[in-house]
DNA sequence: TGTACATCAGTGAACGCGCGTTCACTGATGTAC
DNA sequence: TGTACATCAGTGAACGCGCGTTCACTGATGTAC
């Protein structure tokens, strides 16, 4: 185990990963389509040439980052959505998840709400993909669920998109508390809590 | 009536509204924080420093088009919410009437999206404060309904932005959808419908 | 283990280019009398 | 109505600067024998 990569690769992989950590950190006061690939080397400190022995293109560069922030993210949506307790708690714990996530990665999160509409096709188009595959997961995780043994595939695909859309919006709206007081932030959480109610209560009764 | 504006003004707001227009063309495929101020003055056949004479920067002229895309908005979400027929047709009538204004005011609605959560600071702020003005005109808009007698404020205004939000989204969808086939629109009309649908289902048991 | 050669991540100089901003200006429009 | 002066939207030259990309390079790491 000891040189499953050799010295030079695992540097490699070192200076692409403070590429990809200093683009990220340049993001969180501008968008992908404004930052400058000299900007990104000279915070690493290395020769902008450098960048080019990892990406081609600061859209590349989104794109990985995209695939960094969201990729991982795939377990988790499933073992919030699913789960046989009742769904007020389900909901309590789908939103604190939701924040530690913000909290944890707050640059990620601002990351993917910025460029979800941004200005740069192949990241759009990225986190689109990703978007999509969170639908796809959901709705399976819900076609689980005794709840739905009436609904059709297309209905459970809408909702699935709907609670995804919410998660984003939650998201967002953490993000934006961030250096709040815990009282606005606990407000915050009020609102997505009802939010994520509501929609679970028209959820019960669709079929009605 | 012939001459409220003298021919200097007449003309300089000409050149203001070209100004605007011209911005609003080229952040169709980028973000307003890499846009040019000599890219739009190039765009309208003006010299660059003619910018100046109508906006301090970039991002002033971001803040106008905040305004110039979301400030007339107001009468129309009026309209929409409120209403005393069914809301089934009420919800067939709102969809339709964002998918029109996206098919009417496509570059502007982008420009929102975009900029939302976008990298220039004055323009998130202008968009978040024209939102939460949507929200809290929504609001007063629910509360006058039969349906809210006993909603408390803040339930209504969790509500108020959960459409909101709600509408915002199924614009984006539309805007995606600008080039795609009959059947696509009509595929997304349909979902937005059914998400708006529940959501309403999820008002009337909300105090069940 | 030691040697000779190949690979390749990162360098540094150089390039042409478009940027935002300054400044003094021009000449049509506006105003006072 | 005509004249003399003021205003000010738009001009054009000039500036210093940072950008993305090219290229031949270096020297540590990897590999074959």
């Amino acid at each position: 185990m000891s040189h499953i990569l050799g010295v030079r690769q695992t540097q490699k992989l070192k200076t692409r990963q403070a590429l990809l950590d200093a683009a990220l950190r340049l993001l969180e006061e501008q968008s992908l389509s404004s930052l400058g690939l000299r900007e990104v080397t000279r915070a690493v400190g290395v020769a902008p040439t450098a960048f080019y022995r990892h990406f081609r293109s600061i859209a590349d560069l989104g794109v990985a980052l995209v695939e960094e922030a969201l990729g991982s993210l795939h377990p988790m949506i499933r073992t919030t959505v699913s789960g046989a307790d009742d769904s007020s708690r389900r909901i309590t714990r789908a939103v604190e998840l939701i924040a530690r996530h913000v909290d944890a990665y707050p640059a990620h999160v601002r990351f993917i709400a910025r460029e979800r509409h941004g200005g740069v096709q192949p990241v759009r188009e990225a986190i689109r993909e990703q978007l999509a595959r969170f639908g796809q997961e959901v709705r399976d995780e819900l076609a689980k669920d005794t709840e739905a043994a009436d609904w059709g595939d297309d209905d459970l695909l809408m909702l699935a998109h709907l609670y995804v859309d919410q998660m984003l919006i939650t998201a967002s709206l953490f993000l934006e508390t961030l250096e709040s007081s815990p009282e606005e932030r606990e407000r915050v959480t009020r609102v997505a809590e009802r939010q994520m109610r509501l929609i679970s209560i028209g959820r019960q009764h669709w079929l009605d």
